[in-house]
DNA sequence: CCGAAAATTGCAAACGTTTGCATAAAATAG
DNA sequence: CTATTTTATGCAAACGTTTGCAATTTTCGG
């Protein structure tokens, strides 16, 4: 209820009679300040309420003690699991995180960009947009030797740290997979190519292809952002004219969903008449029915390593200038109903029968 | 790569022999700064690579254009979609959100309060703990006059500004709902009473019993934690002993999703032989097979109407001191196929004869 | 009990802005 | 061409810390 309270140091020094610095050294636990003198100093602290100024500090010695996290969205499963990590794992640092979100626009990305680095964070993480090539809007970080860590969705030719899963070995494991299940003509829809994931997603698609002696074509893979929407649009094409697929790699759980709900419609049976596998293992692939097999891309573990990176980064002298580093994230396969084999009459098969 | 660039409005100045008052308010538009001093100033600012430092800023005006947002965890559906909204309406005004999970724990939002109050954030929003029943660590806020909101679980007796769903309406409905469909012993499991939403939906659910000339049995509800486990484990109860129940309004999603996978190993029918509701409409409640009756609480505008009371807030005169304030949210229910009547064979009731 | 070393404490500058007030320059009126 | 208003710029203090260095006090060996 009290008005212009904020009591500061000043304040404490002045009601013991202390110096300003005094104060400020004990309150930090300075070593040659006694320890008398320190406990007196946080006992008038408490009475007082007082609260330290982290702007001011932050001021003086250049620190904020916040870092930037900078994903397309935290609402989707991925970055939002991630974010998690990263956040809780820092805050035991005692760092803040200042978790923005691009929406996937490039536009919203620089902007973001200048705006953290005005807040002097100590450090930044990003997953950029879809559609970011030029990175160039981080330079001030590096120019600034801000440690810079970038994951997921990672430049290349940018000097700087990242942290990706493994999505070329993804991409291959997936249509290998759906080629032992007896698919011989695999759809493959992909994010848009601007993006690394994609890029590496498809060759890993295209090398699956190769081993097993299957052709490639490009009428067979379709790229665009994985929305539901596109997701319909694209049923619609592919199943227009036949010969329809047997297989179906969506880079995304929400395309593979979709596309499920699409078969469905058309009475073709998962796994028997076409098998589906999805990407990133969202809560709904479990949950689905047929359950749909998916590729586990380890969020926690991720934001783990993007933590630990950043507090690594923080703790090296300013002096080095930042190199590009890889650091690869494993992937799983999660086999699952969808893309089960045809087994005359296993039980799962039974189920599936119905509609 | 440069070192210790860090140019400031001292640089500009220099550079331009201006004083350094004249670059800082051409930079904020100042109105008496001539049309062409501005211009100079801004070309020059932006030929030396200058970024304000928003720590120098807030330190002088004691303001950080910073707000805080606690909530349990942004790793659930809610609260994410909620998170989500809130800093982008915010950004949208220039503003930064400092988002933080308490993980549910008293002690860590009691932390996260500590800390933020040092950031000195200029508002702050919070979705509480469980647990939270004493509110006190908030107090720093409100005697300072810094705008506070909560939202969804909210504070009952804490005179501060709060925005929370219609749970009462919520329980009410739901088990309206569950009668009408022709439920005469229905289970609730809720989550801790300690929670204000739990309080409500429990009273929604006894106004519709009673309503209905249904017998209330403390025996058939439930207080927990509203996880996968606990789920798994008052299943194990319910199922225990005979009669079974008829239907379940289960508090949450996760709940109802797993109580449903229970029934299914018991050969139970959804909705024939039991039905099921649940609550805040998560994705994966659509979903799964059968779709799964829920409550759509309308996150994004809760979302909108929590950023909307913290812009107002902010710009009103420090002077008023916070009441109590109440804006309720609607919901409403989704009816899927979990509780959807028996009419003999309507199509939706053949599909889930299997098993 | 003296003097030097060790342990404490204090002074003052600095971090990069913003802003009230004073001053200087330009525009207008008489 | 003054006198007066209007417009534009500059001075200097303040925001709340931290920290190098100087100053003071305490400790202790001899």
């Amino acid at each position: 209820m009290s008005k212009r309270t904020e009591k500061t140091i000043v304040d404490i020094a002045e009601e013991l009679k202390l110096s300003i610095s005094t104060v400020s050294r004990a309150l930090n636990n300075h070593p040659n300040i006694s320890a008398k003198t320190k406990e007196k100093v946080k006992k008038m602290a408490n009475k007082l309420g007082y609260r330290p100024n982290a702007m001011a500090a932050g001021l003086r010695n250049s620190r904020s003690r916040t870092i930037g996290l900078v994903v397309p969205r935290i609402s989707m499963f991925f970055p939002a699991t991630i974010s998690t990590v990263i956040q809780n794992k820092l805050h035991e640092h005692g760092y803040h995180v200042l978790i923005c979100q691009s929406n996937d626009s490039l536009e919203q990305e620089i902007a973001l960009a200048e705006t953290l680095y005005s807040t002097r964070i100590d450090a930044l993480a990003v997953s950029s947009t879809l559609y970011t090539t030029d990175f160039s809007h981080f330079d001030i970080f590096k120019d600034n030797n801000i440690p810079l860590v970038f994951f997921d969705r990672v430049p290349k030719d940018y000097q700087v740290k990242v942290v990706k899963g493994d999505d070329y070995l993804g991409g291959f494991t997936v249509t290998e997979h759906l080629i032992e299940k007896g698919c011989k003509d695999i759809v493959h829809i992909s994010g848009p190519l601007t993006c690394n994931l994609y890029v590496d997603r498809v060759a890993g698609y295209k090398h699956a292809l190769k081993k097993h002696k299957l052709a490639f074509k490009k009428s067979r893979i379709f790229y665009q952002e994985l929305t539901r929407e596109n997701a319909l649009q694209v049923c619609e094409q592919i199943f227009a004219k036949q010969p329809w697929p047997d297989g179906i790699f969506a880079a995304n759980d929400t395309t593979a969903i979709t596309i499920m709900e699409y078969c469905r419609k058309l009475n073709l049976r998962v796994p028997e008449d076409i098998k589906i596998v999805g990407y990133s293992n969202d809560p709904r692939a479990e949950i689905i029915t047929p359950s749909i097999t998916s590729v586990d891309q380890f969020p926690a573990l991720m934001g783990e390593r993007v933590a630990a990176a950043l507090l690594e980064l923080m703790q090296q002298p300013v002096t080095i200038p930042q190199r590009y580093s890889e650091e690869i994230v494993p992937i799983q396969l999660i086999e699952r109903v969808s893309s089960a084999a045809i087994v005359a009459t296993r039980k799962a098969g039974v189920r599936k029968k119905l509609k």
